[in-house]
DNA sequence: TTGTATGCGTTATCAT
DNA sequence: ATGATAACGCATACAA
């Protein structure tokens, strides 16, 4: 069952062409010279056979590899599909493959799941955050491929990095509260020692409040991932210690939907009584009755721009692709 | 640069660790016997050389292939994100590596990842749903590889099926919108040519309302993916259209969402006024105001299971995992 | 332009 | 229990 195929090879085209396995390579790889002639028969050969290229074998000859492994800590969160998106379209431009794993935000798991990709050679790993273990870098450091750390560039990448600033993101958030004339300020966030984007954001936006005079009011963190429920659960719980907030930063969009649908059955008025800001400029924040106020990230771009960077062989570097501040309707601008 | 890993090879560990190098392959892949005494020794060596195992080397020497491809229509709808988690949750478990591709519904780019992934030698290669081209239904028939189709079980598997009937859900939707005694009934989808899944549901909805005597009342297909937004347009024309309608069936949640957005937008009682009923079940549609009437589908669990099939090497089948109504409070039971 | 031969880093088959 | 050695299917000098 597992032959049909894999017993037509290189060879089997060869004979049938009545040429040399070297000829049909070439042809095959449209590299060095052949005559048109014998080019027909090379393809008529290959088309009578169904032969399939053993990309396996053809790797392990030559001196390049074709593989790009792409770790993610979640799927269930859209900004991970969302730079996948990025990355495998321009990928694919590049005769590139993906080999892909998931790492469910656990750092041990991401260094055994480095260490699974690495043993098929990828020619990049590209990865999420500049935070990993000592092993994890260890390993890429001297695995000799690209390495390319996405959606982080507050740090030092091994070689490139490609996103944005989460702290001056928490610092526009701030600004953003400061600017509204907002002076009781909550924050609602998740699982701050997985993420440590978000506890980058969640750092800065504290430290910026505090040296406008205005200490952090109340916050809830959540020991979960980030979800609805969980944004909805934090803002009840800061509701019920502190009913006098005026205002309240969620660690993403997500827990900011919570939020917001807490406000929407609960009948507290947003933003009259509450104001409401978010991270990631979510489609679906987008389409709210209310649009809710939040930064919007480069996501996809940052996968492309990856893929790009990986292709071109660019040299190590940092880009920083900026974000933006979406007002929405769930914050007073003044 | 690329040579630091490269160089060390199965031949320097046991140089190292002064044994035969089918003796270290065998104590790494803990196959045949040896002693106690050589198995440190090898650990040994390889733990200070840093090796780690070529994998491509090995695939191509020995006669199964660890790799499962992975072929998904798209990345910006949750429920693809979600059958991958649940295949690569799985896959982990079974030392196999998943390389992956993204179609973006284009049967013509299917073909062509199919033909991809397929010069990989993958153990397995899973897809989404029955449709696909000639071209791809005859390499994957002489691939000599399972064929594991995923999210639906209406047609004739090229091989393992695992997912729900569509047909089913349609009629499902449509029975409870005969029991809450809508009469005036309209359906909001996306693209239907291209996701043929959708396309199943909305003529099994069709088909169960006419024999219950209760004709479509209207209907509007936005020719592009589902989003938020066109299903806010969309139910928005069918009102201008058809103000009286009592009901609408959305194509899935994204656009379910975009009309229950609109509604609360333009103040229409839900569902007194309107009913709305989507597909899939969303997380979001259980936290909104009113927890929207849906489908559940078990995504997760078809990945895992398709896995589980595959790891298992289990006989060619279709499993239909089935579905279930999720009341909510956008639809009126009766 | 074309064919031959060697090697890529393993696994697997044999002996021993 | 262990070690040579022949595949695995292709790319790539090198020769012709």
């Amino acid at each position: 069952m597992n032959d049909k195929t894999s017993l037509i090879t290189l060879a089997d085209v060869a004979k049938t062409a009545g040429v040399g396995e070297s000829t049909v390579s070439r042809v095959l790889r449209n590299h060095g010279s052949f005559s048109d002639k014998t080019r027909t028969r090379v393809m008529a050969a290959v088309e009578a056979l169904g032969y399939v290229p053993n990309r396996i074998a053809g790797t392990l000859a030559s001196t390049g590899s074709p593989l790009v492994a792409i770790i993610v800590p979640s799927l269930s969160n859209i900004v991970f599909s969302d730079v996948l998106s990025g990355i495998t379209r321009t990928l694919e431009a590049g005769q590139r493959q993906a080999v892909f794993a998931v790492t469910d935000y656990d750092a041990e798991r991401e260094e055994a799941l480095v260490a699974a990709v690495l043993a098929w050679r990828p020619a990049a790993v590209m990865l999420v955050g500049l935070e990993h273990s000592a092993g994890t870098r260890r390993m890429l450091g001297v695995a000799g491929c690209r390495v390319i750390e996405l959606l982080d560039v507050d740090g030092t990448p091994m070689d490139i990095a490609v996103g944005f600033s989460h702290r001056a993101a928490g610092r526009a958030t701030a600004d953003a509260m400061i600017a509204g004339g907002y002076r009781r300020v909550a924050y609602v966030g998740h699982d701050i020692r997985r993420d440590t984007r978000s506890a980058k954001r969640f750092n800065a936006f504290t430290q910026r409040l505090q040296e406008a005079g205005i200490p952090l009011h109340d916050h809830d963190i959540r020991p979960s991932p980030s979800s609805i429920s969980e944004g909805k659960q934090g803002l009840a719980n800061v509701l019920e210690r502190s009913p006098d907030i005026d205002a309240v930063y969620f660690s993403n969009d997500d827990m900011a939907l919570g939020g917001y649908f807490h406000c929407l059955a609960a009948g507290i008025a947003v933003p009259e009584r509450l104001a409401i800001i978010g991270f990631n400029a979510l489609d679906i924040c987008r389409h709210t009755p209310q649009p809710i106020a939040s930064i919007r990230t480069p996501r996809i771009e940052a996968g492309q721009r990856a893929a790009e960077l990986f292709l071109a062989d660019a040299p190590a570097q940092t880009l920083d692709l900026g974000f933006s501040l979406v007002e929405g309707k769930t914050i007073r601008r003044e």
